[in-house]
DNA sequence: AACCCGCCTTGATCCTTGTCAAAAGGAGGC
DNA sequence: GCCTCCTTTTGACAAGGATCAAGGCGGGTT
């Protein structure tokens, strides 16, 4: 087990507190929820959950990166979520987990006993409010997904992800550089991306040096991807043009 | 616009009180959302929402089949959801349609005007808590139809849908024939089946061709398909074995 | 520095599915 | 009954992405 890094005890700090399911609770709702909360740190590639696995906590992402998928019994892998900070993860009534959880990412985790907090949920409006919030912005973007793996070319599918986490990092940190440039970190591995997108890895590979090659994007290493026109970018995603700002 | 059949006035008569949005509601809630309530009907191919389109109102589907659909600049569509009876369209605090919504076949709805609604979840708990169940349940379902989208292949995917379909159908009416063979009626044509798999119409056709040659289906009419052995229909979803029975 | 291991890139080839085209089946109207 | 329109089936061919197979890069370790 890890540090747990700098404290993070008080919900009144917390980096995620306007956002997680705890954002529209009041301070004595707030204050019954720190009373059964703890934190726990995964390293990157290590599981969470496996599917299965009886769930003892529900957990709202801290920081760092986490990934829910499916695998076929041939070992197949479909990634059905892809969790980010202030993200929740479990449902609550739910005994058992239906999806491998794994840290992509150091994560830490802010985990609530599962029991208490279904009691709490029940007393506590505003949880459950926020809780259905986040189901309905989830399901649309399962929705968003679904068109992505039903209709889109692997060309298409490499765009959209990149203006996805384009779009996610630059709604927290100012992810813009000098002269509107933009600079993204992509927290997944070339298969993790593949899994994301119902693709192989090899195809990945090559899109991305294909929108290199034509320069859409640059790469700094392999991680760190530049766009130097975003509008450029989302041409290729297949999304209509009115989209949605980047900022 | 048509007769709204049988007498639908009063909620406690209603097919599917038990299933809904109200499934939830004590007598006195239920009067009130009576209150906001009227019928709407629709023909198949007909529109009930485009997407962009404001919303006037939520609604419960009551019978019938429709379904919700993204379609791109070029005509690329998805289908991102299938509405069956006791499914719920709209999201509370929305303004206008992110999907197109369409009836397959004749549709009844059960609609509440929008703005009353709203401001009836605020009161009524056991609408928002039931809400929160359907769209958690939806977002499994959306997640299990990713794993299809990514990662199946074009066999899978068909079986996958009938199982599918064949299942949902059990679940209300036993729609067993004789001797365990189980007869299962397809609402949608190969077009509507194509934009649910991420197909195209012919794929579809000809992998229904190929699963009827080897009698794992057979066809009576070009909608209804016979299964004369579930478990070996299964076999060709890609799904665990275990993927629970179909009663 | 040299080595190793994991991740990524690139190439050659194959195969599933999409595309284009034509014709067959079915339902409703005259 | 026959015609028309719509849905479905089937065929021939093309192409996008998967598969199989080498290598290359980079970071960490000894």
């Amino acid at each position: 087990m890890r540090d747990t890094g700098p404290a993070l005890k008080d919900c009144k700090d917390c980096p995620i507190r306007h956002r997680s399911v705890c954002a529209r609770c009041e301070p004595d709702e707030l204050e019954r929820l720190e009373q059964v909360k703890y934190y726990r740190t995964f390293e990157p590639g290590q599981t969470i959950l496996w599917s299965g696995d009886r769930m003892e906590f529900v957990a709202s992402v801290i920081s760092g990166v986490a990934t829910l998928s499916q695998t076929m019994e041939d070992g197949r892998t479909q990634m059905v979520g892809l969790l980010l900070p202030s993200d929740f993860i479990g449902r609550p009534g739910r005994e058992t987990a239906p999806y491998d959880v794994t840290a992509v990412s150091d994560v830490t985790l802010c985990c609530f006993r599962r029991r208490p907090f279904e009691e709490l949920m029940v007393t506590t409006p505003h949880v459950s409010q926020r809780l259905l919030e986040m189901a309905l912005d989830e399901l649309d973007a399962a929705r968003e997904w679904m068109l992505l793996l039903g209709r889109k070319t692997a060309r298409e599918k490499i765009a959209s992800l990149i203006a996805i986490i384009a779009r996610r990092d630059t709604e927290l940190k100012a992810a813009l550089m000098s002269d509107g440039e933009l600079a993204v970190d992509l927290p997944l591995t070339r298969e993790a991306m593949a899994d994301y997108l119902g693709l192989t890895l090899e195809t990945v590979s090559r899109q991305i040096s294909t929108l290199k090659r034509e320069g859409i994007i640059s790469l700094d290493g392999k991680r760190r991807v530049v766009i130097p026109d975003f509008e450029r970018l989302m041409d290729e995603t297949g999304d209509d043009s009115d989209g949605g700002p980047i900022a």
